[in-house]
DNA sequence: GTCTATATTCCGATAGAC
DNA sequence: GTCTATCGGAATATAGAC
């Protein structure tokens, strides 16, 4: 058997991903457990305690995963960044900032904090591999790297969202063209 | 004094876009009109008929929008498909999609199909808008006119979010961004 | 059309036994 | 670490008076 708390935070983050923080209940988790809501109060005593381990959790996979990347090159750590909106899609849920984002100001003030967290640290790291492909030739654009990531970031998030709600191919169409800005042929 | 039901609507919609649907009540309306609870239940029996009224309004919006614009240039018209989301981003909005997507499957039946009509529509009328401008070389782009409202769409919505959590200059961003990749100056 | 009053359900949370 | 039992509060909603 598997540690409960992990497993409670694995549930949470598929819940607020798929419902939203709002949308899912103690009784949520506990059902799927089958174990009773007071035995998730004993591992986080309240919702906004589940939450920001969830958001803290979710900013330690991206610092592991840059730790991975490091020596990759830019394109290749590009590939891997877009993998984790390829991920979200795969197993149907949003991204976190997708799911959070539309209602920040009435979460847990913790969790605001750590949902910034996650926002600067994305948009960072792809602006730090989007210059240095730049500088060593693997991409090709004017822009400025600032403006470029916040495009992509933005292109991307959304693109799970109107996914959900169209079914259409627009994930994969959003892809092609960030590949396209960038002139890598994939 | 204004009239009541259009007073409802027009608080419902701040608040589904400040605070998302599942996170006002119909207590927060009733404090603002200095008004009872019960009132609201009189003009809308349940927040699903008011919550799909004010979706529906939003679709005549689009719609009343786009006979508007109907003689005007391709460029005027998404000058005009742009301030759509100029103006959220000014009343410190986010975009109807970007609000209720991302918890699209915990919203009544009735308001999940408007809202896949309001992505529909919004979709459909900015390819439109594209393929005008391109016919008539207003536009310069090579990619299918899909695609490119896609992008446009979803950097627009998701903009809006990034705004709101970081509060940088990112909906600008993405805004000059739109224009250079239709190789219109401003 | 708005009010008071009330019913119901659910949620987050805690106390205390095992 | 999980359980039963229970509380307080909030939200949706309805009945009936004015």
């Amino acid at each position: 058997m598997r540690d409960t708390r992990t497993e409670i935070l694995e549930i949470g983050e598929m819940l607020i991903r798929t419902k939203g923080y709002h949308s899912f209940s103690y009784a949520d988790i506990a059902k799927t457990l089958s174990i009773k809501n007071a035995a998730i109060h004993y591992h986080f005593p309240g919702k906004s305690d589940l939450g920001t381990t969830i958001l803290q959790s979710l900013i330690n996979n991206v610092e592991l995963l840059k730790e991975t990347c490091k020596e990759y090159s830019a394109t290749d750590k590009l590939l891997r960044f877009i993998e984790i909106y390829d991920n979200s899609k795969m197993l149907d849920r949003v991204c976190i900032m997708g799911a959070l984002s539309p209602c920040i100001d009435t979460l847990p003030e913790q969790m605001q904090l750590k949902l910034k967290e996650i926002a600067e640290l994305l948009l960072k790291w792809l602006n730090d591999i989007l210059q240095e492909g730049k500088k060593n030739q693997e991409f090709h654009f004017n822009e400025n790297s600032i403006d470029k990531a916040n495009l992509i970031v933005s292109s991307l998030l959304a693109s799970l969202l109107l996914n959900k709600v169209l079914n259409n191919g627009v994930f994969e169409s959003i892809k092609q063209s960030i590949f396209e800005s960038v002139q890598i042929s994939k």
